[in-house]
DNA sequence: CATTAAGTTGACTCTATGGTTAAGTTGACC
DNA sequence: GGTCAACTTAACCATAGAGTCAACTTAATG
């Protein structure tokens, strides 16, 4: 309703098909570096293009946003709960869980953004928060009914520790990946009962 | 050097002794509740005084930082650092240590500035945060030494969980009281060996 | 290859913030 | 109560970023 973009599917004339294949790919790459809030104009520039360009094609920051997350970090945060809910044994659930989304969160500062609902108007990122937030109810629920989970230990405790360690991969001095995996096992040790 | 600012000491005139006053009871209420980067312009408006004002008299954001810093910040983390020190036992002194300095940055979320060395020019600053470097140091080294704290816990983890905290702290949604005290007996829990 | 709808963009506005200075105001001291 | 250095400030300038639009350019099509 909002969005001034074209909706998706409409043939695009070869010029416009390229120009949002590049800035779609410089928009990633942005992301990546510098989180959501990336410049639009940094964008535009790497992409060749003019930031007009970009709210012709996308509508704005949000619809940018949209258009890329999928390839940027829900695909792999989906992928994360599917491969979880695989795993037969609560405690090994939470684990890889844990293991695949700090993964995640260290490869992608943007993954926060989506913890921090940046984009509340946006039924995408809303709907990748609300998965995660379920996924992590179920893991604390069944953890807790197997004994394997420390009963004081609730939901909102596993999402207030995703978005602190978001926002110092994201605001903070980034770590090696040595002391990162590290600080992952001291925080899944902190989880077991007593 | 740098700093346009009036030396210390030198007697002002009335009218200029009571802006800065003011000035400075603005700055603490603003960075209480918004970091170090609430804007000068709301800091001089809240004074009731010109934001060139705040430049007269403190020479910049930095000038102002620093003369406020004492009391929104630095007095808590010394005497939390002192007070530590004080504990005979080394396990009880840190979670004193710990125990003070998130009860300080979860009432002054200006703390993980401090942290993240936000103004490396200030001799201030710069020396609160090697102060809590070298707290950090000791308490880890004294915590193996007596082996009440984990082998491969290391001061780097100790300054990443507290950048960390601080981050969530002042940028993301403010957890309970409640909420927040359980979240410390679980990051003090994980210290212990094995 | 002429037409034209689709597409792009330079140049703009707007908001927010840091920072500066010329000109006016006022407290302190005689 | 007059003088003047101290002091304050309105009115600037500058930067960065979001967002918009009239005018220009070009891909597609007959």
């Amino acid at each position: 309703m909002t969005s001034g973009a074209r909706a998706t599917g409409a043939s695009l004339r070869a010029d416009a098909a390229r120009n949002v294949a590049q800035i779609r790919a410089a928009a990633i790459a942005a992301f990546r570096g510098r989180g959501l809030n990336a410049p639009l104009d940094e964008i535009a520039a790497a992409a060749g293009v003019s930031k007009a360009t970009i709210y012709n094609r996308f509508g704005g920051r949000q619809g940018l946003v949209e258009a890329v997350i999928e390839e940027l970090v829900a695909r792999e945060m989906y992928a994360a709960m599917d491969k979880a809910r695989r795993v037969e044994d609560p405690w090994d659930r939470i684990v890889t869980y844990v293991t695949d989304v700090r993964d995640l969160q260290y490869r992608e500062p943007a993954a926060v953004d989506v913890l921090l609902k940046t984009y509340p108007d946006s039924e995408r990122l809303v709907a990748l928060f609300e998965a995660a937030k379920d996924m992590s109810a179920s893991l604390v629920r069944q953890g807790h009914e197997a004994g394997v989970l420390r009963q004081d230990f609730t939901a909102a405790d596993f999402y207030y520790a995703a978005v602190a360690n978001g926002l110092a991969l994201r605001d903070g001095p980034k770590p090696s990946r040595e002391d990162y995996d590290r600080r992952a096992r001291f925080f899944l040790d902190s989880l077991r009962p007593h």
